[in-house]
DNA sequence: ATCCTCCCCTAC
DNA sequence: TAAGGTAGGGGAGGAT
């Protein structure tokens, strides 16, 4: 491209220069923003809570101000009072011995946070979270192990909604076992065959309408029988009623049953059926049938606002949402819409449905795709390896245009309050005041009082207290209704905004941005590919993107806000939180003749609201949605409520009965996997049952903060300030779609054009970065060549690796050609194939203002930027209201811990991380291996180097090639995937079948046969699984012992192996301390074998002393540690561990106490450390174990 | 304890 | 055709 430099992008977000940006300022009156500080004192005592004393993190005090604010919005007149703190906690006692215990038991776990979650008996919550990651693996499994059944289900594409009987994972372990495919998410593309549900919904009913959709039962019948049963038979009937009260009623129901036969023998935990039978009067009998809901309340014709010219919204009573749109918003209320109940919905499984990303992604394909790269012309004009591509891109791209949209905005409104803070109150209305003063009926209804009103002395109405009054402002539909502005004809359809436009067909896998509500009624979701959406809705009308309509309407969007709000805090294009305290009290005590109703006490913040919208009304011919209420949290939900077209304000005494019913992922920043994580922990995920969890069983599950958020979510407590706009700290740039390249050369041109990118957006903030990241997305080996979705990037690993970045002085730098060069470089030292990537990305950080950095002599070193230690971060505490969030006062707050950074030009030494996905840095290549030694290595081993080398595109030498073909391949990180925080995809691991080899794992991992059943897995599921997870359970089950019964038995150990290859000589016993040369930099392997093995003698009495084997383990790391070449690398680190097992082995070779089981476990700890790290780096795991 | 780095997660 | 970007909060765990 080369076209790049300076032409200030003509790609970028239609911008809001600054022209357009003179955001008009109402009448100013000085007053400072609200007071972030709250009251303080009252009484306690009745939060729950299971700290016995306070802690250093939590002091009291947070939960008091969480408490104040509970308190007064709760009309202070909760029946809490009576409840002790016994109430809803759980027994204090049990859990602190139990906590004891552990630490007791082995003081390596004792932080851990399942442990420190004692309360809610940790260890089976985080062993049942465990247990549903295994759940995936099992039905994998199953599949591997289905050989000898009646594959009745073969050519089957079954689908399975929702709460089924028996559970998803034992149907989907049948359909497996028996020829079919699961198929874990729907999407148009690649429509399912069958259907299984136990009920649906009335929109999922439609939703499915032209599938076949069947009850689980013909599963199970089929089975039994042997064959397939014909599907219709089971047709499930539209039965109405709750789904989730369905659903529940269901498992509830009594079973009889013909119990299942277990044909599997070992495999029962897998397939297992004895009490999966259903019995289907069960599941349709006695519901009532709701026929009205079978039909979405919309219909056609039932235009909203048929003339396409909306009234003035209606003066509304107190917390009374409009009346009018009852159709339509009666049919959000009861499909209750959720923010993706499935993984975040989409058209790619792969990205989302993290779990379900198993054996089945390999045919998702898109074959048009497929064929379309084959020809090498078409690749080359419509891929990122096209000159034009990246302008067309990020032109084109909605959610780039949303980001740069958004941080614009904050830029605007930032400097919009300036302005108006700094200057007098009688300013001068910006131009388009005036103009927007004919929009607003407020100001001739109800005049501001000049002069400022003390809230907290307004006391009239209900929304009256000291607290504040924070409004929610939302467009409906935001993209089409900006289309359906131009379009009239349109209004009342469902009409939804895509790329895509005319009727491709129910194909197209082209993101709907919005659809109206009309499409809503359907099913149709923002994000949806069309083609699901079509699925849903044959009637679909497309519009195309209008970015400057958005932009435009945006612009008055705000500047009608800020001519209302006290405070602004822009959300998006389409949103923003305005806080209206100061201008709600001043209505309140305008004089009574002003009000129409004066006899009335009135809802003034409700009345504020229609003001506002229609003023949006009348500016932007869109409709916007208001929700009032007293914090951020509160004021969003009262939005949802209020949508389409209306506002609500939601009152503290409801509060409680409106959270009461409301799932946590519908609370804003409480996603996915959040959600996820909280089922399994707590078993619900309802607002109003976690109100019953103590503050501390949710930390334990979410961390700290999460968790005290939540605490005071679920109670609609939201202690959050408006958030100012904060210093930018990060400039990005990333493309992960349209990536298609075929040689490293088109890759590094595209690399350079990215870093242009970047160096442009740097220099439009005016901002010098120092370090720059370059993020790499691969496609999993696992993954299809072509993704479901066209030219997206399916499901990857996910890489990331940064250098220091510097101009020529050695200064922050926003020179698009030196962030190029070490980007190339990174690129170049990982030596990835070009042919695999998916995305890319390019992050600037550790930023600089331009003044703050000229004069420093080349190779001087700079000041590292301790400059803003968290400046803002105070401000987003959850709780602590004392806390003054103000900018820090800075001063010697910049403690310039002068740390030189002596690279002017480092060299990429590739740095391995030892967490999830670094880079991989390859440096063990097959030329460094002795052919001997690699011929005495086991198989699995040598498929380890392979598979690391195949990953890293190294090729692989005749004498290194394996015969046989499975491989046991894991990825290093997945790209997101929500279904399991920390953990990568466990993978299954075909080539270990035979008896010495698990016995060989199970001794590794000093565990026996029947531990296994201590966590519900079946020998066979266990040694499935990839080393990794074999680890981790392990250790789950060694704590458990340890827990619950200790002492007892220890473990069988299998026969003796040598080791194989491994020459160690014996030595003499030196010092009885270890010293593992963190002062002395180069020692010789065997000394420090010596050394261990001293050491051993004499520490092995005892237990193992953590610090001493923390300093074992630092060495192990350093020598796994590339970038440190003094020492020996991973043969070393090998030698070090094998030799540490060994010395093991002898000294317990006659059977195992308790000090043995914590030194094994010691063992265990360091030997996955080191898998784990070499895993990064070789995208694989080395499970290899002797003893 | 506190900081720093490398992630994951979330939202539009 | 289609345009799956992006910044910041926060957790885990190592370094200091
Ligand atoms: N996955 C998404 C979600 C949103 N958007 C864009 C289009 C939306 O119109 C706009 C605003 O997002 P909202 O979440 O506010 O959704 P809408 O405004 O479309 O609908 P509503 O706010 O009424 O729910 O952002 C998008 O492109 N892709
Ligand atoms: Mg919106």
């Amino acid at each position: 491209m080369g076209s790049q430099a300076d032409s200030s992008a003509e790609f970028c977000s239609p911008s809001f220069d600054r022209a357009l940006a003179e955001l008009a300022m109402p009448e100013l009156d000085e007053h400072a923003p609200p007071s972030l500080c709250e009251g303080h004192a009252s009484s306690i005592r009745s939060l729950p809570n299971d700290e016995p004393t306070p802690s250093p993190n939590w002091p009291d005090e947070d939960e008091m101000a969480a408490f104040d604010e509970f308190e007064a919005e709760q009309s202070r007149k909760r029946k809490r009072e009576e409840e002790g703190p016994e109430g809803v906690d759980e027994p204090r006692v049990g859990a602190t011995s139990s906590t004891k215990d552990i630490s007791q038991v082995d003081p390596m776990y004792e932080d851990h946070p399942a442990y420190v979650a004692s309360k809610f008996g940790g260890i089976g919550a985080y062993l049942r979270h465990k247990r549903e990651k295994l759940q995936i693996q099992n039905a994998a499994i199953a599949q591997s192990q289905g050989q000898g059944k009646p594959q009745i289900f073969k050519g089957l594409e079954i689908y399975i909604n929702g709460y089924t009987v028996p559970p998803l994972d034992k149907l989907r372990t049948m359909i497996m076992q028996h020829g079919g495919t699961y198929i874990p998410y729907l999407a148009s593309f690649r429509s399912s065959t069958h259907i299984l549900a136990t009920n649906l919904t009335p929109v999922k009913f439609k939703e499915f309408a032209t599938y076949k959709v069947a009850t689980p039962t013909w599963i199970v019948d089929s089975v039994k029988a042997g064959k397939l049963l014909d599907w219709k038979k089971y047709k499930l009937m539209q039965n109405g009623g709750s789904a989730e009260r369905q659903g529940l009623s269901q498992f509830l129901a009594p079973r009889e049953t013909p119990r299942g036969k277990k044909d599997k023998g070992k495999g029962r935990e897998i397939v297992d059926v004895s009490d999966m039978d259903v019995d289907e009067e069960g599941v349709l009998g006695g519901v009532a049938e709701s026929p009205a809901l079978l039909q979405p309340v919309i219909e056609e014709g039932h235009d909203l606002r048929p003339t396409g010219i909306p009234l003035a919204g209606p003066v509304m009573e107190l917390g009374v949402p409009d009346e009018d749109q009852t159709d339509i918003r009666k049919a959000r209320e009861i499909f209750a819409p959720t923010k993706g109940q499935a993984p975040p919905l989409s058209t790619d499984p792969i990205t989302f449905e993290g779990a379900a990303w198993m054996g089945y992604a390999k045919d998702a394909e898109n074959k048009e795709a497929k064929r379309l790269m084959q020809n090498q012309e078409w690749r080359e004009q419509n891929t990122a390896v096209s000159d034009k591509f990246l302008e067309g891109y990020y032109k084109n791209s909605r959610l780039h245009h949303l980001s740069t949209w958004k941080s614009e905005l904050k830029t605007l409104v930032a400097e919009a309050q300036k302005r108006a803070e700094q200057s007098s109150s009688m300013k001068q209305l910006a131009p388009r005041a005036s103009q927007r003063q004919a929009y607003s009926l407020a100001h001739a209804v109800l005049p501001r009082i000049p002069g400022r009103v003390d809230a907290t002395k307004a006391t009239t109405s209900a929304t009256s207290t000291s607290k504040r009054v924070i409004m929610h402002v939302d467009f409906d539909a935001f993209f089409v209704s900006c289309g359906l502005a131009t379009r009239p004809e349109l209004r009342g359809k469902a009409v939804v905004v895509c790329h895509a436009q005319g009727n491709q067909g129910a194909s197209s896998t082209s993101e709907i941005a919005s659809c109206s509500y009309e499409a809503r009624a359907h099913g149709v979701k923002n994000g949806m590919s069309l083609g699901q959406a079509r699925g849903l809705c044959a009637d679909i009308r497309t519009i195309p993107y209008e970015f400057d309509v958005y932009r435009e309407k945006s612009l008055l969007f705000y500047t009608i806000l800020m001519s209302y709000a006290d405070e602004v805090q822009a959300v998006s294009i389409d949103e923003a939180l305005i806080d209206v305290t100061q201008r709600v009290a001043e209505l309140e005590q305008a004089p009574p003749e002003l009000n129409e109703r004066s006899d009335v006490a009135q809802d003034f913040a409700k009345l504020l609201a229609e003001d506002i919208r229609a003023d949006m009304r009348e500016a932007t011919d869109c409709e916007v949605s208001i929700g009032v209420a007293g914090n951020i949290l509160l004021a969003r939900l009262a939005t949802r409520h209020a949508k389409p077209a209306g506002s609500y304000h939601l009152t503290p005494d409801e509060v409680e009965s409106f959270m009461a019913p409301l799932d946590v992922g519908e609370l804003h920043n409480f996603g996915y996997a959040t959600k996820k994580k909280i089922e399994s922990t707590f078993g619900t995920t309802l607002c109003g049952e976690l109100t019953k969890k103590t503050k501390g069983a949710l930390q334990a599950c979410l961390g700290e903060k999460n968790g005290q958020t939540l605490f005071n979510f679920v109670r609609g407590i939201d202690l959050r300030p408006l958030t100012p706009h904060q210093e930018r700290r990060s400039v990005s740039a990333e493309v992960n779609y349209g990536i298609r390249f075929v040689n490293d050369e088109e890759v590094i041109k595209f690399l350079t054009d990215l870093s242009q990118e970047v160096a442009r957006r740097l220099r439009g903030i005016d901002r010098l970065g120092r370090q720059a990241t370059l993020k790499i997305m691969v496609r999993n080996p696992d993954a299809p060549q072509e993704a479901p979705k066209f030219m997206g990037h399916g499901v990857c690993d996910v890489y990331n690796k940064s250098l220091p970045i510097s101009g020529p002085t050695g200064a922050a730098t926003d020179d698009g050609n030196r962030i190029a060069s070490a980007i190339v470089k990174i690129y170049e030292s990982q030596k990835f194939d070009a042919k695999e990537l998916r995305g890319i990305g390019i992050q600037v950080q550790k930023l600089e203002s331009r003044n703050n950095v000229e004069e420093r002599a080349p190779g001087q070193g700079v000041l590292a930027f301790a400059a803003k230690p968290n400046p803002i971060k105070m401000a987003s505490e959850p709780v602590d209201l004392t806390m003054d969030s103000s900018p820090v006062i800075a001063g010697p707050a910049t403690r310039l811990r002068a740390q030189v950074k002596p690279k002017p030009e480092p060299i990429p030494k590739p740095l391995v991380r030892k967490t999830k996905a670094s880079f991989k840095a390859v440096e063990i290549l097959p030329s460094d291996i002795d052919l001997g030694v690699w011929a005495s290595m086991d198989t699995a081993m040598q498929d380890e180097y392979r598979g690391g080398w195949r990953l890293a595109g190294i090729k692989i030498p005749g004498a290194f090639e394996r015969s046989r073909q499975p491989q046991a391949s894991v990825s290093p990180s997945k790209a997101r995937h929500a279904h399991e925080g920390r953990s990568r995809e466990p993978s299954l691991n075909p080539l270990i079948t035979s008896k010495t080899d698990v016995n060989k794992i199970l001794t590794a991992l000093n565990l026996v046969e029947g531990d296994l059943a201590t966590i519900g897995i079946s020998l066979e599921a266990f040694v499935a699984l990839d080393s990794e997870t074999r680890n981790d359970l392990a250790r789950d089950i060694s704590r458990k012992k340890s827990l619950f019964r200790r002492g007892s038995e220890t473990p069988t150990r299998s026969p003796h192996k040598v080791v194989p290859h491994r020459d160690i000589a014996v030595s003499l016993p030196r010092r009885p301390t270890i010293r593992m040369g963190s002062s002395e930099p180069q020692q010789d392997i065997d000394s420090v074998l010596d050394g261990l093995t001293a050491w051993m003698d004499v520490a092995a009495e005892r237990e193992p002393n953590p610090r001493e084997v923390k300093v074992l383990r630092k060495y192990i790391r350093r020598c796994l540690d590339p970038a440190s070449s003094s020492l020996g690398g991973l043969q070393d680190a090998d030698r070090v561990l094998t030799w540490w097992e060994r010395l093991c082995k002898q000294k317990w070779s006659a059977g195992q106490d308790e000090i043995a089981n914590k030194w094994l476990a010691c063992l265990a700890d360091a030997r996955r450390e080191m898998n784990e790290t070499l895993g990064t780096r070789f995208a694989v795991n080395l499970g290899r174990k002797r003893l």
